[in-house]
DNA sequence: CTAGAACCTGGAGCGCACTCCAAGTCAAAA
DNA sequence: TTTTGACTTGGAGTGCGCTCCAGGTTCTAG
């Protein structure tokens, strides 16, 4: 038995909640839960774990079976806010490592997302300009259509 | 030596300039020239050919090596503007497919940008709702650095 | 004429981010 | 208790978009 709600190390990352709450991982989530709950497959969980996303090693039951809490479900959401906007693997792992490490680190941290966010807006940029050059193709064609379409009657 | 300029054939697509002009390639560029103009490796030039990216085989010249013209250059860069905004290879090859059949299906060339564009735009504001979450992720260790600031002083 | 750079080809190799497989363990329902 | 399905692991396989290699031909500068 566990108590619950244990309000120490409340860290400013991510607020932590007990892992393992009553018997082997109640209030937690199976790995097929955690796929639902994030939109990541079971097999990327697993990867992500394997590749050190996870700053801590996901709870187990008794089983080995991992438990995943719902500090472990935020972080995954937050991972994934990384991936969809083109970070690395191996960048994320770096973030994940930094953030395990606990306080002291939020400088590195945070020039490490600020950076991120410079290049993402960046490639917004570069994806925006030539986006507008095909709409100038699309802009022909449609001229194109119009002229069939003139024909056409 | 040959007048530049053809005013014929000047069609809605890439106005096409003579591939060969006089003696085997005057006024078309080499592959390292190509690859200076696009951007595009000298590798990567002979695999967009090779993945059928180019309308037509490029020209050569009578020693087999390959010639571009102006209007290969510019369907290059087209190419380019295509794939930093994230379509596939196999989409390219589908849409340089249609434009190489030359005139009649302009309406299917439209429909494949357009489709394009949709995703393309949907993906940026996917990466732009991501971003804005992360930037509140930034701002809570900015808060941080503020924070440990007043600690220092 | 010759050296060295640039080009050619088919095919192999690479890095990334998954995705799946095999063989075994564990768990919830009949 | 037995079946069925979910879970475990290490490692292999996949798809994509290049990127490079080997072995040969061609071009260009001296």
């Amino acid at each position: 038995m566990v108590e619950p709600g244990d309000p120490l190390h409340a860290t400013c990352e991510e607020p932590v909640f007990d892992p393992l709450v009553g018997e082997d991982g109640a209030g937690t989530l199976t790995i097929a839960e955690a796929a639902a709950a994030t939109g990541v497959s079971t097999h990327t969980l697993r990867y992500y774990e394997r590749a050190g996303l996870m700053r801590d090693p996901v709870a187990r039951a008794t089983s080995q079976h991992r438990r995943y809490s719902a500090g472990d479900i935020r972080w995954v959401t937050f991972l994934t806010r990384l991936r969809t906007t083109g970070m690395p693997i191996r960048e994320m792992a770096r973030y994940a490592r930094l953030a395990g490490a606990g306080e002291g680190n939020e400088a590195e941290r945070l020039a490490l997302l600020t950076e991120h966010r410079r290049r993402v807006l960046e490639r917004l940029d570069e994806v925006q300009r030539n986006l507008a050059a095909i709409d100038k193709k699309i802009a022909v064609y449609q001229e194109i259509a119009v002229y069939q379409e003139r024909i056409d009657r």
